[in-house]
DNA sequence: CTCTAACATTAGAATTATTCTAAAACAATA
DNA sequence: TATTGTTTTAGAATAATTCTAATGTTAGAG
């Protein structure tokens, strides 16, 4: 517990008990959650969770860049708990999120033609490799 | 027009009237409109226009691959008169999204770690150009 | 330790982009 | 012209997100 506290100090974020908890939730997740899985699987172990708070602390976390925000579908943001932009596949099938680690000299640029890059987001959309199985 | 009527036609989509009116106005555009950006221009120039066909067509036209969506801004979806992927360049200043024309390899792929690729959206979040000077 | 000011959290209301609905209008064909 | 399927319409419904104002918490100064 000491160190995610730390880990949010170094990243100039005030270590509130909300946060630790919305924090350990990201690290230990896989996927791509939005702000409805995060606050519904927090709600069920901490009755007192407001759903305000599961957006501030998200949006206070992408600021600091301990996360990254996800605007791949229209319905709803998905948050990235590794803030190290990568190339994601979203499957229209399964609606699933694939990390997808792929060499990209493009996506690394801090400068297109005059422009100031802070952020990149590389979206494949498709179907994944299990669903093209599943249709045949 | 009747170029029009049959742009639409090859490309299987019934040439109704306010489709014709939205195809005329996406064309037309150098910009990347909303849904709400298209139906507010047309409802001056064609009092009787619903919100719905606006969304109806949009959706249409997407399918037929007239246009591209673009789900790069978190608050609404942004149309692209251009089917063709490219790359875009989002500005936190002023909000303008700039198209990108860059040679880009891992953007041709038509298959990822198995997957099977349909469309892709690269965009670049920064400040641009313009703002950049600006800000001085 | 305690006070205080700044900051964080809460529940629920408000907002707003998008989708849905059911009726009316239209198009195409026989 | 009648019929059938498709499209459009206005407005209601939905749902993700943001706002609000009251309450609770934190951390640093004294």
């Amino acid at each position: 517990m000491e160190d995610k506290i730390n880990a949010l100090i170094e990243k100039g974020v005030v270590p509130t008990t909300q946060r630790l908890i919305v924090f350990q939730y990201l690290k230990g997740s896989k996927t791509h959650p939005t702000a409805d899985n995060i606050y519904n699987a927090l709600k069920k172990r901490h009755p007192i969770f407001s759903r305000a708070t599961v957006y501030n602390t998200l949006f206070i976390f992408k600021e600091a860049g301990i996360i990254q925000e996800l605007t791949l579908d229209k319905k709803e943001v998905h948050y990235d708990p590794n803030p190290v932009p990568h190339h994601h596949f979203y499957c229209k099938v399964c609606k699933d999120i694939l990390n997808i680690d792929i060499e990209c000299s493009v996506a690394k640029k801090r400068d297109i033609h005059g422009h100031k890059v802070e952020d990149v987001q590389s979206t494949f959309y498709g179907v994944c490799k299990r669903c093209l199985k599943n249709e045949q």
